[in-house]
DNA sequence: AATGAATGAGGCTTCATTCAT
DNA sequence: TATGAATGAAGCCTCATTCAT
């Protein structure tokens, strides 16, 4: 004890403080419990952190820079209608279970009804991904790939609904438990995959 | 002062209650704060609960009342496919219009990573949405009426993905933003209805 | 337990404040010392008493509150230069004696280097007696009872000091020492305002 | 950064030390304040100082050594009343102006109630000044230049009382202040001298 | 031998819960 | 029986002190 901390202790910190944030919120999550959990002491957090508030924005800060990471990298490619899709609900297969900690972190944060912090890094994400989702039925649009007579916009929230609904499936336990019940079974990620792109390329109007 | 709370006084804590744990989440939520907002004592409350806990469970039981309430009566009725989507999709936005608080509370306890109490309760109430869904759609398949290719188990379970989604755009901040963000405007409930009918019978391979 | 705190009860909270803060200084001052010496929980102080800090500056108004009272008497009175002269120094010792924490929180606020409520406060006591005094001499100078070649201003100051050091000497264990150092034994009230009208009539030029 | 402390660092520390305790008393004193004042490590207090309170009493002995050595130094010279009288409040001037700082934390040991360290290094202190003041007011009662009716030590003790208020005047806030509303403007130390002397002069019965 | 970050005891403060009225 | 103030456990946070570098 009482040695500098190593890169891969601040980043414990942070880990367990998503983790420890994700499942029992702000209000019940303690400090000392993620300091246990990261094998430190209470007081070194203070270190890096102003305050609990600072460590669960730097939770959140943490969390959105992946999701956007996540979005970004496939914004950034040139990528059909079709592809895109298939790869858009592989990312969020694939994200949720890389880091479903995220995914109840974020969970939480849309539940906060007056955090402006909350609001505002959220909005970062959403931004960017509504961005994506809209300009890609926009485009499937003029090119006659999808049914004309939708809205985008509306349908680009219906199918972000879609995603969010599945890595919260993926994370949580009261999501798994009811897709047990739904489904009888647990879903093999193909298994998700093939349904969920079933499902909306049908709302979509894609020809099979 | 002195005398037996009402009905109404009682039914009063329970509405504060999830108005506060819906809001302020369990840990930030204060049983002082409830007290006030029901005109009441802090201490009368505990003639009633046994404890916050206790109380926290009493507004989920309540919530979850209501909720099976809304769609066991729909299950009653004898209806078909095509109206049965529709009614379901009305019920959605009517609900979450008329106690948008019972749906803060609600998702609340989706992100409850250990609470017994709450995986019991909940699987009560998607239980029985989850028998009406499936079977509307298995009917829908035996009758020709949409998709046979279709796992009537997991469109049903996307189905109510989507409905969930829409009690959480219409009743958390967060979510209404978003929704705001991709619309670009706050949409009326004929609209939302439209869309997400027009969306969900694409999926489902109904016919225009 | 649990019973409402009686009057006497709050009062206690103060005085054993006073007793604290006077005592080991605002910083080692505890609130949990002052809550059981007043046979208290530290949770009712936050009843009365946003914090701390609220809580020192509710004992400095209660003391200066007292000090106010005793010279604010003295000066509404009527009195010649002799009697009113008499007159204080004798309120100093008995002051002193009745309300010695009362003066060692005094004394402790005349050190605090950036309290601006300190500041303010302090600024009311001095104040008014400051104008006492200084009166006093004026008339004394036209009325030809004291030496004319005094400067009344700071002849009021340096009586003020002695003054003061009556009520340290009076009130800190560290004064009372050095008391018993210069004099060889513990002086009697009497003997205390003998001497120092003695001595200050001097300085005054007052004939015998 | 690994070499040994030089002389002059050491006393940096003392000297900041003095400050912080001067200025914020014991219990709000830090050390890490104190340490980055002095340009150096916290952790290198302890290999010089036991600890905090260590810490402290070395100060209050550095500042018990220079009133010592002020006092002694004149103690030594054979002087007369007169002049002795005058260099005293000259003295008390300088000093005050010199080492502010140490009158600040003197003052703040006069208000400790319990520490045994104090109250014996304070005696040391005391002690020199009060048989040296003694005397010279006894000797001036044999040599017929004061007042024969005085109590030398009495009045010695009252004597000191001046000096003391007037070191605390010049290094404290709350006194300078103190002094600004009593004079209505600060004064210079010629004038502080003049009238200091003026009244003690009169009350000694030092004829003009 | 000094550094400065980590430790952890302990103080302030909140709030679930109790209970005298 | 409801009240609402008192209790006190427990959480946040600070800072004296330690120790790996």
């Amino acid at each position: 004890m009482l040695k500098k901390l190593t890169e891969e202790q601040r980043n414990m910190i942070l880990t367990c403080a998503i983790e420890e944030f994700g499942e029992q919120g702000y209000g019940r999550a303690k400090i000392t419990s993620i300091a246990r959990s990261a094998g430190l002491s209470a007081g070194v957090i203070y270190k890096y952190y102003e305050d609990k508030e600072a460590l669960f924005n730097a939770c959140l800060e943490h969390c959105m820079d992946y999701l956007e990471d996540v979005y970004t990298r496939l914004g950034s490619t040139t990528i059909g209608l079709e592809d895109g899709l298939e790869r858009l609900v592989e990312l969020a297969v694939i994200a949720s279970r890389e880091h479903p900690e995220y995914f109840r972190l974020y969970h939480q944060i849309t539940l906060t009804q007056n955090s402006e912090e909350a609001v505002k890094l959220s909005s970062r994400i959403e931004g960017s991904s509504s961005k994506l989702y809209v300009s890609f039925l926009e485009d499937g649009v003029r090119a006659g790939l999808v049914r004309e007579d939708m809205d985008p916009k509306f349908f680009a929230l219906l199918f972000d609904d879609i995603l969010m609904m599945i890595n919260f499936s993926l994370s949580s336990k009261y999501y798994e438990e009811r897709m047990r019940l739904y489904l009888g079974h647990d879903p093999s990620d193909a298994e998700l995959k093939e349904q969920i792109l079933k499902f909306v390329r049908g709302a979509f109007g894609m020809g099979e």
